[in-house]
DNA sequence: ATCTGTGAAGCACTTCACAGCG
DNA sequence: CGCTGTGAAGTGCTTCACAGAT
């Protein structure tokens, strides 16, 4: 069976809430209350873990610790995963030092620039190695996902790069639409765009507009 | 005529391709070259559009700037846009030193923080104050939008204080959820939760899944 | 001859509503 | 008796296909 893209991209928000209750040290969690937590309808989240198998106990609900088990196997999270960073500039560096990827299972194993500057030095115990050596660094220590924080310009160039090494799922931080083959995931990550579809609903001076239709995803 | 928030969502993304093609000296765009650059079908563009208005010219297209203009109006980017950062930890120094905000008209007016160590302190010339000001401070000079970068726990405090000092519109760097009333607008950004996104289709080892169905807009 | 704008058809996701189980 | 799991119904977005303009 298919699943829905869109699944699949409420999956990481079901495990972040279940996250936040077992921290809390709740057990045993409803739909209803997860909805609550997340703004989502009991109903599509029942559906959506429905594709996947059945988790709950009718009359009570889910064990937290045992979904977010199962939600982090179906996501693939039970297992690390490697990553190329591509664009050491003053953006990279914050990606470089984010504490938020290694819990999750996800490291950064290499870094590339071009910059003179910045090619050779070490940031985060990564030394940067310059661009024209990535695809024999990932020849020899290859990785699965690819994060670009180049200028737009550069940036088409960079993924054809990564793609022909092999890489399949960008996490791209450049204001722009690459490219790529089928099969190849990309996500995008532009502050600037987000901003840009909440101001819509601003400039209605005071305007009582809300959102309309679906939740487009970019969900809270 | 209510809009679907899917369209407005894309308008974004149309802004920016045209002014690649602007930039490029192009004068003139199809639905058919605008939507290859976008991986998005020409009659989807065409029916976004067609909500706002008659843009194009039959047999030709679209001229670039004019459409490029038409879609910043509506979006309400010929205005500047006023914002306040909360949380000046490493994220939110980053946020500050961004220069992707400033040419599109968004631009951070305060900053606040609670660390002893970081209120007082100046980035990018703008003094830190502390959080207990956030109410004052936004009283005397208002914000179109707030900016949260600190932790989760925090943020929901963060974000409610926020609402309350009549921001309505919300960039939320923090990994959770908010509950925010009606008519406030929320977007997320958060690297792992699209890792996450990807990592389903990367786990079926060298496996030839696909994203199925419906593009979820977070689309590339 | 080409490309837009759009009603209508198609399709995918969401919500309903209820059987069934603990 | 509460809550899950799920076919069926409902809804809204996407794509089609063509009239119409240049």
């Amino acid at each position: 069976m298919e699943i829905p893209g869109v699944v699949i991209a409420r999956l990481p928000l079901y495990a972040q809430a279940l996250e936040a209750l077992a921290q809390k040290g709740e057990e045993v969690v409803s739909s209803q209350r997860l909805g609550e937590a997340l703004g989502i309808t009991p109903a599509q989240i029942r559906k959506d873990l429905s594709y996947f198998g059945r988790f709950g106990k009718q009359g009570r609900g889910y064990n937290v610790a045992g979904l977010l088990g199962s939600i982090r196997q179906i996501l693939g999270l039970d297992r690390q995963w490697r990553m190329a960073l591509v664009g050491v500039g003053r953006l990279g560096r914050a990606i470089l030092s984010y504490e938020g990827f290694a819990p999750q299972g996800f490291h950064i194993v290499h870094a590339f620039d071009v910059d003179p500057e910045v090619v050779g030095r070490k940031f985060e115990s990564l030394v940067v190695r310059h661009v024209r050596e990535l695809e024999e660094t990932l020849a020899q220590e290859p990785v699965d996902i690819g994060v670009v924080a180049v200028p737009p310009e550069a940036a088409q160039e960079v993924i054809d790069r990564l793609v022909r090494a092999g890489v399949r799922a960008i996490l791209n931080y450049a204001p722009m639409t690459p490219r790529v083959p089928p099969g190849v995931q990309v996500r995008r990550i532009d502050p600037v765009v987000l901003l840009e579809t909440m101001t819509y609903y601003l400039k209605g001076q005071e305007g009582v507009r809300f959102l309309q239709g679906r939740d487009p995803l970019f969900l809270r």
